[in-house]
DNA sequence: ATGAAAGCGCTAACAA
DNA sequence: TTGTTAGCGCTTTCAT
């Protein structure tokens, strides 16, 4: 194994990098100099300014940015909080990714839940690690509890339920739901069945409102058998499929709650025979990737990701200028593919 | 707007955090001893050790990840420093935080190039001010120069050209264009261009020389008049597209160098009327989701991104235990889509 | 215009 | 068993 140049042995044990000391004993000057030169203050003559910058070129010199940040009220850095890189923070943090661009701010997307097992709170923990120093404000993502008293600014994307006194930015479930169930409404459906998703999140509570609205809209009636727990998971979206197409009077349509649990009721399909949407139809939520290869390509409510993370990062900034609390809520799309057609005859 | 408990004035000025002092002043013991409670460190009494732990639970208390990564040598944190939060990078993310789960790090994704325009050395800036305290080794996603005499172990994901003296993981680029090649050429055809990519790219070289291989294994000849650059972009894919096909005698295959420059080749193809596979055989490389919804459906090599991720995870624990660097390659996948069909008559 | 000194929150070494 | 001291790298007064 070669050696990097300016490695001593090889290994990396205590070595450290290059300090504000080294870069102030090659030019000749003082620590706080160098700092002034770094940070563009007044009050040093052009001549030591000159001769700090060829140092910081040569030894390659960049401030920590832990040292700078503890020191400093703002380390010009947010924090995107997470418990894991799944692929909804992942598209959300492209959004975040792309709207921050030029806008003079450092991103930092820390996934602090790995570690240990503590899955419920690691968001405050998180906050409580980075706050106030390394982050100066944070997004965080589908947060497991309730944040409060935080040191920093906080915009909470898919925020659990009850939380609407602090910002906020998530999908308009309510709506979205109401037109998945409308599309069914519209292409003749009359006995719709709706798989919904942990009871104990909003999103869940929001999608299964909008169903029920819709058929109220409607003027049709609602029947409560017809609606199910699939908890946001393929395997109970199995059993509640099974249990609704046993039904005397099965209903023509299910709304699944998200997507996953639409590839449920397709695995029930297949199992039984049934093809979609001559004999089933079905609709989702989230348009997931997973969706598209289905065969028919899965019909389902798309969330604009991308949308919610340029949404938190602009709420984020505002409140960072002085800018109040907001609940921002983000249009979701109709994706019309296979898996809805009329009622069969 | 409502003010969080514990926040004075409704704003975020310099509130900095309930800190150590505030637990030892709680539990009326030492800053130090919280310090030896909070790390598990032996010779507390039972007693105190209770009442510090009650003073942490009440207020809520997380050591700061900043102070005591800069007091220690250790943060337990991995870095994976990038220029932005790219498709291709996030991809990789997830592979290496899916890897991560249980091992007791945590990770920290960094994107240090958006604040400044600086986009040629984003990467020396980055591992300078995170190295060494904030983070105990780095993964670099594709970064734009050589990285060395770094303080912490480095492994690059998608090296530059050249770099193949510290520890680097990517794609089996040649492997899988001499796959993509071959798959052609089993086909039926025999006059196959390619439109490469970056060329001073480490992955667009090999793409191409993987093409080579394969015509020469085949004992096809190489036609140089059949390479053209794409530069892995779609509108400069369009002019190759353009060119290969005003050939007296065009190609009836292109392998383009990836999905992008795809892309190019189907709108060329859709403004002169030509039909794929029957009139052209396109392939690409990458997989981008972007190509399952084109029709037809994109035959390409889909690199094996998470995978990329969750190496790039193993090595550079492996190197913080001690280990030496390494080489890795991991291999691609032909996914057969519509894209690719035999010869036209 | 420059440097000395203090201190951000934490931990390791040492003293009591 | 506990507390005191020093210092990680940096920035910010405040002297000089």
């Amino acid at each position: 194994m070669p050696v990097p140049d300016g490695v001593a042995n090889g290994q990396f044990t205590s070595q450290r990098g290059v300090t504000i000391h080294d870069v102030a004993r090659e030019a000749g000057v003082s620590p706080a100099t160098v700092s002034k030169v770094m940070n563009n203050r007044y009050g040093v003559a052009s001549a030591t300014q000159a001769r700090v910058k060829a140092a910081v070129t040569k030894l390659g010199y960049e401030a920590s940015l832990v040292a700078s940040s503890m020191r400093r009220s703002s380390s010009n850095t947010i924090g995107v909080l997470l418990a894991g890189f799944d692929p909804f923070a992942t598209e959300v943090i492209k959004g975040i990714s792309a709207e921050a661009v030029g806008k003079g701010y450092e991103l930092l997307a820390y996934s602090g839940a790995i570690a240990d097992e503590r899955a419920v709170g690691w968001e405050h923990r998180s906050i409580q690690r980075l706050g106030g120093s390394l982050i100066d404000a944070a997004i965080v993502m589908t947060p497991t509890i309730r944040i409060s008293g935080t040191a920093i600014p906080i915009v909470t994307v898919d925020p659990p339920a009850g939380l609407t006194d602090s910002a906020t930015i998530a999908s308009d479930n309510l709506a979205g739901a109401r037109e998945a169930t409308k599309h069914l409404i519209d292409l003749g459906h009359v006995r719709i069945a709706h798989i919904r998703g942990r009871t104990d999140l909003l999103s869940a509570q929001l999608r299964e409102q909008g169903y029920v609205q819709a058929l109220a809209e409607a003027r049709l009636p609602y029947d409560p058998s017809l609606t199910l727990t699939g908890a946001y998971r393929r395997d109970w979206a199995v059993d509640c499929a099974r249990k609704l197409l046993d039904l005397p009077y099965p209903p023509t349509a299910i709304f699944c709650a998200n997507d996953w649990s639409a590839l449920g009721v397709y695995d029930v399909c297949a199992e039984r025979g049934l093809r979609i949407p001559e004999d089933l139809s079905v609709i989702g939520f989230d348009d997931i990737p997973e969706g598209h290869v289905l065969a028919p390509p899965l019909t389902t409510i798309a969330q604009n990701l991308p949308e919610i993370g340029a949404d938190a990062f602009r709420l984020i900034r505002s409140m960072l200028d002085g800018g109040g609390s907001d609940n921002i809520t983000v249009a979701t799309t109709l994706m019309h593919r296979g898996s809805t057609g009329p009622v069969p005859a």
